[in-house]
DNA sequence: ACCTTCCTTACGGGTAGCCGTAAGCACTAA
DNA sequence: TTAGTGCTTACGGCTACCCGTAAGGAAGGT
């Protein structure tokens, strides 16, 4: 049973809804709410010192920038400095994000010990996410179950990202093609920059450039 | 005093939210939460057939779909037919959206008494927000005000968003233009397309078609 | 009627992108 | 060494797009 819970996460009526639950269920001791990562991450800290450790955290994925600058700007990259931290820590991940190319990373990489998507359902998935953690099981909301098993990995690389940014934001080929050599990154002729679009393009079925920016942006690549 | 209340949210842990706080706040009589814009509307129905309407009610702005198919598509659609029904309804958005080039039409076009953006501290924003209109005032969040007097009128018709959509799903500016022919859209030529094409690169600042299309995704014009 | 203005449309020259072909180069296996 | 493979690069023809110019037409004012 888990005694004491970091819950991080910007939106207050989301962290209320989520601490409340978990009152209302009554099993967890401590519930601790941060709405930043970098406090969160002092939070954690000071528990290790005081040698009252969190065993479990519940981090959103995306964070709002506001005022005050975060230096953690996301829920995974929190967790993966708090992993190296506290190796044995339990980790879950409740988010919006419901792109299947965002969070297989996650998965795959075993950075996290659940995924929920919040949905009309997802605290109901949460309280069933904690209970299978507990028992050592992995937790993935249904809606994603069925993405599991395909593979159908998608061959994109960083470079193909960074060249889908460069486009969107404007730049002709020519101009990337500058770029990349400049900055020592290969391939960089014009040539290859169009053989690497043209695969793009059928990898994400787009009929010309300008659709592939859209798809991508639609799936989040970019 | 607002003595009854209507929640519409799909996500279960900001409704919950929500729910608890106006329950704990305790000023509210009755608190009716509903996931479903449709359900949501059958709900105010009921209310007003049993004498007992509604006198607020607090929805999100978009829906997720799932398997139950909604005829009513989001928070602002439903408002507007619930508007027909109760003219002296008062209604809160309370949603993540936070472009403005969204936000300002429901605002201008007095569709709501307030607007409150999901935020760190959206639910303090959501208490104000409904003592305001209790008062007859209207709210609008904080990080809107802003914006509130620059006018700037992006001069972005039905007819742009048009063209931008047919143009983020791969079709040439040939094909929009038999599109539009055959659809008696005009203008239709591509020489009026390229034109329009080019006044909107002006005003959201785009090098090339690619970077309008991205542009106009980000500002959730299309 | 005539002119002005605004919008739509047409056309033509220059440019970026698309597509196929092929040369250059590194690495591997026979 | 030689042949084969895979990746990068170069080039040329074709298409779509970009941009300026100008003709045609509708609406409104004098």
């Amino acid at each position: 049973m888990f005694k004491k819970v970091l819950i991080v996460e910007d939106l207050d009526s989301i962290g209320f809804g989520i601490v409340q639950m978990l009152k209302q269920e009554g099993k967890i001791e401590i519930v601790i709410q941060s709405q930043y990562c970098d406090d969160a991450y002092l939070k954690f800290l000071k528990a290790q010192k005081d040698d009252l450790p969190f065993d479990l955290v519940i981090s959103d994925l995306s964070f709002k920038e506001d005022h005050r600058g975060s230096k953690i700007k996301s829920g995974d990259e929190l967790i993966k400095i708090l992993k190296l931290k506290q190796p044995n820590l339990k980790t879950l991940i409740y988010s919006v994000e419901d792109r299947f190319i965002k969070i297989r990373p996650l998965i795959e990489h075993k950075l996290i010990d659940g995924y929920i998507i919040k949905s009309r359902y997802g605290l109901k998935n949460l309280t069933q996410a904690i209970k299978d953690v507990q028992t050592g099981k992995t937790y993935i909301s249904p809606e994603l179950l069925g993405f599991m098993n395909r593979k159908e990995v998608f061959e994109i690389e960083d470079y193909d990202v960074n060249l889908l940014i460069h486009l969107s934001n404007g730049l002709t080929q020519e101009q990337i093609a500058i770029h990349f050599r400049q900055n020592s990154i290969i391939p960089s002729s014009v040539s290859s920059i169009e053989k690497r679009l043209n695969r793009l393009k059928l990898e994400l079925k787009a009929k010309n450039a300008i659709h592939l920016v859209a798809n991508a942006k639609d799936l989040g690549l970019i």
